[in-house]
DNA sequence: ATAAAAAAGTGTTATAAAGTGCGTTAAAAG
DNA sequence: CTTTTAACGCACTTTATAACACTTTTTTAT
């Protein structure tokens, strides 16, 4: 599950994915589909069901009363929309209001979706492009310290 | 039971849980809802049944005359508000004027419910907001150095 | 101590908004 | 030219919320 793609969404706020991912879903017999905020950029995560469960439990499971941690809690498991997900149906998946704004797609009726192997990100178009050209985004938060308790997650 | 919602909070201080999240409930048969103040922020818990069940035994069974452990004990259980609660039905819960006061929701008709696994939090929207985006607010405690007794739970 | 009044809590209904499903058209690929 | 995929539009369903009515509890006044 690689590549770029430039997808429309529609007036009710939701996508499809690619056809030819459609196969990669059927093997991994994935059910539900986890969208949620990227960390460190304006752009949204996707996550297949099993990665995400995963994720979640180990994320969950760690110290809340360390701010880090904490805030990553609140960010990924926080913002998480866990959509329902027919990889033999139109693979159409739902964005909320509010992952929309985080990811500045408020208004298009376009994004780009980039499969990244085990997970997708979704990136508002003019972001991406600046990003790949080299520029940084404003609202870009790079100066992260990890607790080692989280230094061995993969997002 | 994940991510952000934006809920309305009547005139009686109800709210109800979204509608996605109830096959969650059925599943794990819940009929009891536990509120109660969390100890950092100017925020809510809200844990499932069983989950507090789990966490008020273990943290009620730790030595109280460590200050930290006995201000935590005083902040988590002695403030949790039980509920019935019925998840073919309604899903409605009260929020104690008490409650409200301390999340600062007072006055508020639209509360931030924030899915995080095994429990949820309540916020006000504008706290918040300001947590989201790194501000730290005036009334959040950090400073907590944990006793050994409790480093392995998470709240 | 009792009754009346006020407040707090519970439950129901109606309506607008949000979300879902599906058929059709348009575009792209083979 | 045929088949597949993507995008759009519409109808239907579900959900959220405000408004209202009723019950129970608490407070106040006599």
């Amino acid at each position: 599950m690689f590549g770029f793609n430039n997808i429309s969404i529609d007036k009710k706020s939701r996508f499809s994915f690619p056809a030819k991912y459609r196969d990669a879903f059927i093997n991994s017999n994935e059910n539900q589909i986890v969208i949620t905020k990227d960390p460190q950029y304006p752009a949204l995560k996707v996550y297949l069901g099993s990665e995400w469960d995963q994720i979640a439990t180990k994320l969950s499971s760690l110290q809340g009363l360390d701010p880090i941690v904490r805030n990553l809690q609140w960010t990924i498991l926080g913002n998480a929309s866990v959509c329902d997900f027919e990889p033999n149906g139109r693979m159409q998946v739902l964005i909320s209001a509010d992952l929309k704004k985080y990811a500045q797609i408020e208004e298009a009726n376009r994004i780009c979706l980039i499969g990244m192997g085990n997970k997708f990100e979704i990136w508002n178009q003019e972001n991406w492009e600046q990003r790949q050209t080299g520029g940084s985004l404003a609202t870009e938060i790079l100066d992260i310290v990890l607790p080692e308790s989280i230094k061995d997650m993969s997002f």
